[in-house]
DNA sequence: CGTGGCATGTAAACGGTTACATGATTTA
DNA sequence: TAAATCATGTAACCGTTTACATGCCACG
């Protein structure tokens, strides 16, 4: 028997909010509120879905068969909800996670002029349709008020994407700067850096 | 002939910046100046390296002595700096980054009391370390003016790394207040909550 | 003389994505 | 009826980590 993956958990977390979900259900669960960082794939969701269904963690349920869509969906078990808990009190490993665009930025002097400018406003352009996404969920949430006992938790992980976006966007206007004075010669992108307003955590 | 891996480009972009290194001195490199956003193992590195000078990307350089299992050091070439350079130029594809601790986090309700903040308190502590480190590079820096070309574009990942770590600070601060008003008011209606303390770590 | 750091390398396992295959149901 | 979406699943591939194996060399 393998050692469950994190895929396991999310998928028991998801069930653990939900009293019933299909694998396609999960991975756009996934996308939707936890997909600014995290993502599943299906052949990941499938797979873990059967492993846990033999754990006894979950079971099947709504079986396909009642006319409707061939569709499978789950619920979590007691067990399944324990051994969530479970891996809910193991610290969290904290690795470093592989920025691509700060190792091109590492090796900037290396590239062509305006490169560097490129990959920032790349980030930058990002970074704010992030923000924006984040913030309408957040004022979403602010109206519609409820006692879901998951929101005060996930509302963390929301406020958390709102800083770092803001953090980002900040450092790219300063970076922005700093290539300007550092090789004054160099080609900029043309687009002029407006002031968006922050709405801040 | 495979299609090269980022690692590739770690390597040649951490030799265009030094005339010779040997893979032991390449993951120390990796681990001290990029050790923040990126990571390589020497089961990467080592396979890397023959690759690169099969393609012919880099050269041995001070060849081991004879027979003898030495140090060995490599440099690149002007194809493998022209590789580099394409890569850098390419536009750097930005996955969310599988972040575990917030994954936690987002399921926190489902996890026994104090767990939640144990963990806040885990990248509270790892993030005071890691600025700690980041600031006091910036500081010796800023004392040790040099020409180097490659410093302007490592201070940018410097800075970006300060500022990220302030933002998570501040988000834990708020993050613990939050978790304490949210405890004290609303009582969770599932299960009463026993008078058993939270174990602070 | 032995320990610990320097240094190179490999095999296996693992987690994960991608591409592909299949087909049902809704909507234009 | 064609296209889009819903929905499930698998096989192959890929990059990466881990564990292991080997041996040099400096220092106490």
């Amino acid at each position: 028997m393998k050692r469950p993956s994190q895929t396991s958990y999310v998928i028991l977390g998801f069930l653990s909010t939900e009293p019933s979900l299909s694998g396609y259900d999960i991975r756009k669960a996934v996308q939707e509120s936890v997909g600014h960082f995290w993502s599943e794939s299906y052949g990941q969701i499938y797979p873990s879905l059967k492993r846990l269904v033999a754990e006894g963690f979950i079971v099947p349920s709504r079986p396909a068969s009642t006319g409707k869509r061939k569709r499978q969906e789950y619920s979590i078990t007691e067990t399944g909800r324990a051994s969530l808990r479970r891996w809910l009190a193991l610290p969290f490993q904290h690795d470093p996670p592989r920025n691509e665009f700060l190792l091109k930025l590492f090796f900037g002097s290396e590239a062509a002029p305006g490169v560097v400018a490129g990959h920032i406003h790349q980030i930058q352009e990002s970074s704010q349709h992030l923000l924006a996404t984040l913030v309408e969920i957040d004022a979403f949430v602010q109206n519609h008020p409820s006692q879901n006992p998951h929101q005060p938790y996930q509302m963390l992980t929301l406020k958390a994407g709102i800083a770092l976006a803001c953090t980002t966007l900040d450092w790219c206007e300063s970076a922005f700067a700093t290539l300007a004075t550092a090789n004054a010669g160099a080609a900029l992108p043309q687009q002029p850096i407006d002031k968006h307003d922050r709405n801040r955590a």
